[in-house]
DNA sequence: TTTTTCTATGCAATCGTTCCCGATAACGTG
DNA sequence: CACGTTATCGGGAACGATTGCATAGAAAAA
C-alpha cells in the first residue's frame, strides 16, 4: 500500500473482513479514493480540493500543487456515478440490436465503439433478440440508467412504437441506424438498400437469369421494404414480371432455420420455378446454402446481402452485397453525440444513406463452374 | 400527460424550454418522477415513501397503498444511479474480450447476456483489440464505473497483470475466461485447450500427415500454451518428432494478415516441409484459406480452432474444433456473479473446463477430392 | 486611517435514495 | 396510573462531486 505523509485515515481493504469505516464485508464494495479523503488530509475543504482538481483560478498555486500530487499519489479518480448523478448524464450511449453475433452487426458495433471511445464515451450494448417486448424492456432499462442517448436498430418484430416516440418527444436523443422507421423523426443512418437491391436483381438480369425469387426479412422492417422496392424496380426496368409467389418472407429474420426452410420449400415446389435467388440478410444467405448441401439441390443463381468476409471460401465463392457497417456505426454515432451535446435542441434531422458494395463472385455467374 | 389529483407540481418538460425546476434546455435531459415527488404530492416524508415503496412492515397498510397506486400513476421508476451511488453496486457486470467481430467472443457474448439478463444484471462490453494498454484503460474504466464484476478474456499483449491483481487483491470480483491466466487466483473457465489439440493432431496423424505445422496466437496466452502442448503430446504419444520450426506464432492473435502472411511464407520455404497444417485461431484459419486461394497453393491437411457455422459450406468443408463458446460465457457469468452475490469473501476457487467438439470434414482427410 | 477590492477558502445545497434514529401516539399491563 | 410495547411516521445524514454564495484576511485605493 502505498504510504502518504500522514498516515491514511481510511484503510481500502483491511484483512478482509473489517474496514475503518465500520462496514462489514458483507457490504464491502471496492472502496476507491473520494475528494473527502483529500480534503481531510490536506486539511482543506472538498470544495477546495474539488476547484483545485479541475484548475479553478480561484485556488492558489500553491494548494493546487500540494492537491495535484496527493491526488495523483492517492491514485485518485472521479466517480463517474457520482458525477452522473449531479450531472444527470453518465457519458454512456445505449445500444439496442437484434443480435450481436452475427457479421453487420459485430461490424457496426466496432464503429459505433471507435467513435464513441474516441469520444470519451462508453457504450452499453443489448440484443432485442428480434423480440419487440425484449427491445422495449431494453430501452426501458438503459434509460433509467442514463444512459445520454439511444443508438437502435429495430427488431423485426417492432411494430408499436409509442415507447420511442414517447422518448423522443421528451427530447431523449435517438439515432436509428440500419432498421429504420418513418414514425419517428431523428437521425436515421443506413445503407442504400434500395440502390444495392436494384445492382444485384440487374447483376442477375444481365447474367440471364429471368425468374428471380427474393427470399427477405420481416416485411415490417424498413430494410425489407426498401430491398423489395430494388428488386422490383430492377424487374420493371428491364420488362421482367414480377410474381408475388417468388418472394418469400422470413418474420424472425431468419433467426429460425425452420422458417427459411420453409421458405425455400415452397419457393422448389411453385409453380413459377425460380432460377435465380436474391438474399435479403447474412443467415438466410447461409442457410439456403446449408440446405443446398444437405438436400443435394441445385445451386441457383445466388446474390445475398451479407457481410461475412468467408464467401470467397464458398464451395461456389459468393457474390454479395456488403454494406458498410463499420461506416454506418460511425455515422450514427457521430450524429447521437451531436443531438446529445447540442446546446440547443435539435429539430433538423438528417438521414444518411451509404453506399452498399456489389462483389461479384461466381455464385450469381449464369453457368456455376462447381454446381453441387 | 396524466392527470393526477392535485395537479403536479413538476412538468417533465415544457414547451421544450423551461422545466418548473427552472432549468433552462441547455442542460434539459430527460427528468424522471423521483420519491420525492410522490412525498410532495401526498404529504408525507421521503423515507414513508421510500418505505413504503419497498414493503416495508412499518408502514401501515392504507399509506402503502396510497403511495404504491401513485408511483404506478406517475410511471415511477427508481433512479438506479442514485441506487449506485449508495448502494456502492450497479447490478452491472464489465466484459472485457479482444474484439466482438469475432465468432467466439460473439457467441461468448451471447452464453453471458443469458445468463446476466435472467439474474437481472446488465452487461457492459468494452474491447482490448489486442492491446495491453486499451486492456487496462477499459478495466479501470468498468470498475470507475461500479460496475460489480468483471469477466475477462485477456488480450494477446498482456504480460503485466499487476493492474489486475491490485483489483482482485481489494477484493473485486473477477472470473477469466477463454484466455486465463496462472497469476491470479480466482474462478476460470475455458474450453480442454489440450484435449482438443491433441485430438486434432491425432486425428490429421491417423489420417497419415507425419509434418504437421502448426500456426498459432501470442505465446503469452494461456490458450496458446496449452493448445501447444496438446499438439506435442500427440506428435510424441505417436513417435512423431517434434520440429520447432513447424510451430509459428501470430503476436498480434492473427489481427494483422500479415504476420499470417509471413508465417506461412516461412512454413512453405522452410526445410521441413509441412503436409498439414493445424491453426489455432479463427482468423488464422481464415486467412490462410484465403492466401491459399490468392496464391493458388495446394491446400495442406487442414484443421482449425474455429466458431465460425460456415465451414461446411466452404470449397474444402472445413474440419474444425468448436469451443462451446455461449457455454463457456454461461458458466464464466454463473461464478462471477456467485463471487458477487456472497455474503462471504471467497477464498476457494474453481477452474471449469468444457470439452471441446471435433467436427471432421474434408479438409483434413488425405486426399481432399478438391484441390484447387 | 478607512474603505474598497481581491484572493483564497469554507459552507451548504444539490442530485435520488436508503436507513439509522427519534418522535408520537395508541394501547396494554401490572 | 405509570410505564413499556408497538405501530407509524419524519428528520437528517450519507453516498461523491460540483458550485453559488459568504467570508476571512490582505492588499490596494482613497
Amino acid at each position: 500500500m502505498v504510504q502518504y505523509n500522514n498516515p491514511p485515515k481510511k484503510l481500502i481493504l483491511l484483512g478482509g473482513i473489517q474496514t475503518q469505516k465500520g462496514r462489514v464485508f458483507l457490504q464491502m464494495k471496492f472502496e476507491s479514493v473520494t475528494i473527502k479523503d483529500i480534503a481531510k488530509e490536506l486539511n482543506l475543504s472538498t470544495s477546495t480540493v474539488s476547484r483545485a482538481l479541475r484548475g479553478s483560478h480561484e485556488i492558489s498555486g500553491e494548494t493546487k500543487k500540494l492537491v495535484l500530487e496527493l491526488a495523483e499519489k492517492m491514485n485518485y479518480r472521479p466517480n463517474p456515478i457520482a458525477l452522473s448523478l449531479k450531472e444527470r448524464r453518465s457519458r454512456a450511449i445505449g445500444v439496442v440490436v437484434s443480435e450481436i453475433a452475427n457479421n453487420y452487426f459485430s461490424q457496426a458495433i466496432n464503429g459505433i465503439e471507435s467513435i464513441a471511445y474516441n469520444r470519451g464515451y462508453h457504450v452499453i450494448f443489448t440484443q432485442s433478440h428480434e423480440s419487440q417486448e425484449r427491445e422495449k424492456v431494453n430501452v426501458q432499462h438503459l434509460v433509467s440508467r442514463s444512459v445520454d442517448g439511444l443508438l437502435i436498430s429495430l427488431s423485426s418484430e417492432t411494430t408499436d412504437l409509442t415507447f420511442l416516440k414517447d422518448l423522443h418527444e421528451k427530447g431523449f436523443p435517438i439515432v436509428f441506424f440500419d432498421r429504420i422507421t418513418d414514425e419517428i423523426e431523428t437521425h436515421k443512418v443506413c445503407a442504400n438498400n434500395y440502390q444495392g437491391a436494384l445492382h444485384a436483381t440487374e447483376h442477375l438480369i444481365y447474367q440471364g437469369f429471368k425468374k428471380i425469387a427474393h427470399i427477405t426479412n420481416s416485411p415490417f422492417l424498413s430494410i425489407t421494404k426498401e430491398r423489395l422496392d430494388g428488386y422490383k424496380a430492377a424487374l420493371e426496368k428491364h420488362n421482367i414480371p414480377y410474381h408475388e409467389s417468388l418472394v418469400k418472407y422470413c418474420n424472425h429474420g431468419g433467426m429460425i432455420v425452420g422458417e427459411i426452410e420453409e421458405a425455400l420449400a415452397e419457393l422448389y415446389k411453385a409453380k413459377v420455378k425460380p432460377d435465380a435467388i436474391f438474399t435479403a440478410s447474412d443467415r438466410i444467405t447461409t442457410v439456403y446454402l446449408d440446405v443446398l448441401k444437405r438436400k443435394q439441390k441445385k445451386q441457383l443463381g445466388l446474390i445475398g446481402f451479407t457481410n461475412t468476409n468467408l464467401g470467397d471460401l464458398f464451395l461456389t465463392p459468393l457474390t454479395v452485397i456488403r454494406q458498410p457497417a463499420f461506416e454506418i456505426g460511425q455515422n450514427a454515432t457521430e450524429l447521437l453525440i451531436q443531438i446529445i451535446e447540442s446546446k440547443r435542441p435539435v429539430t433538423e434531422f438528417e438521414t444518411r444513406v451509404l453506399d452498399t458494395e456489389l462483389i461479384i463472385r461466381e455464385s450469381s455467374l449464369k453457368k456455376p463452374p462447381v454446381t453441387n
